[in-house]
DNA sequence: GCTATTCTGGACCAATCGGTCCCCAACTGC
DNA sequence: GCAGTTGGGGACCGATTGGTCCAGAATAGC
């Protein structure tokens, strides 16, 4: 064993990460990325293999943190505000920082699902993953009473689903804040007590 | 004047669209766009331009089409069913013909519009086309007494411009056929007269 | 301090990118 | 049929693409 690696792998990888959320994998070169982490050509294939290996092993720790953060945000109580809250923050995050990055699932799901099987296996199993989050939150809700029960939690669940898009889709094409909100208000409303 | 163009423009506008709708901006050289137009390399820029012109022609006419087929769709009678219509034929197209590619102003919305204001422009202004579009009929439907007045025109139609991108992408990603039409139905629920 | 091993900067590569240009062929108007 | 003009095939361009490789610097174990 000798010279030891002179960066933090999982630092780079995060940064990579970001540069393929914000640009996506087409638009991205290798000069992006050595630029964005700071490597050296050689250290970054050393250390992930190529372009491709690179934006899957992002993808992938990309997915892992949101898919905790939903889970955390979800876990709040009541479950009414904690599913407002994780729609309220796609529309935080927006105006925070930087232009518009979206969703890097999302993303994907336009760029590289249609022609990329391993790719597209991801984003599906990601809607799935959100589905059954939000309905399992929207049953909690329901049982305590802070969500509506005037449409069954699988039903509001789809619809929820199906908006998620729409709203990182939204705001990734620039939306401004006032829209969003509207929108966002009126897909929440789907989950008041009365009607 | 000599010698006559001995192709015609629109059909190659239209081909060059196609080959954009699939696979995205950066996805496509010029290549790609050769030869499916079966164009010579001066040809096209001589009509067209460069890449960039094109797309953006091709982006137009895409716009153009929809919209008008969007007028026709929702113009059906009762509007309940015209909006359903509408939806429907978002799924419809998926499983016809060649892989899915969605609807090209969403797909725009994730790659051209964060970068490039000109398409962001256009992109926004497709939302607001399809809401007020789709705020037109609902209302027509309240009316008319097809679609449920639970809620107001302005409201349901934010709702269903949230899910338009998501039954959208979802189609792009590929997801299963049952799936769509599980999220379609519970979308259109929200229509119905009672609750 | 020596040696063995690993890391890293950058030269180098072929392929492809979007784009330009020239020259000949084709066609219209007379 | 001739003159004049325009269209189009394809050679060519520099820049950039993702990727390979090697020589030398750095460091651990002894």
């Amino acid at each position: 064993m000798a010279r030891p690696q002179a960066f933090n792998t999982t630092e780079a990888l995060h940064q990579a990460m970001n540069v393929f959320w914000h640009k996506g994998y087409e638009a991205t070169s290798m000069a992006d990325l050595l630029a964005a982490t700071g490597l050296s050509k050689s250290s970054l294939y050393a250390a992930f293999g190529g372009k491709r290996e690179l934006f899957v092993a992002a993808f992938d720790a990309y997915r892992e943190a949101r898919e905790r953060e939903m889970r955390r945000m979800l876990a709040h109580r009541p479950a009414r505000e904690a599913i407002e809250g994780f729609f309220r923050k796609i529309v935080l995050d927006a105006g925070d920082g930087d232009p518009s990055r979206g969703c890097m699932s999302i993303n994907q799901a336009v760029e590289m699902a249609p022609r990329d099987p391993e790719i597209r296996g991801r984003v599906l199993q990601d809607f799935t993953l959100i589905e059954e989050a939000l309905a399992e939150a929207i049953a909690r809700g329901q049982a305590e009473g802070s969500v509506g029960d005037a449409y069954d939690a699988r039903h509001l669940a789809r619809l929820l689903v199906l908006a998620f898009p729409g709203l990182q889709i939204m705001v990734r094409a620039g939306s401004d804040r006032a829209r969003l909100d509207d929108s966002l208000n009126s897909l929440l409303f789907m989950l008041d007590r009365d009607h």
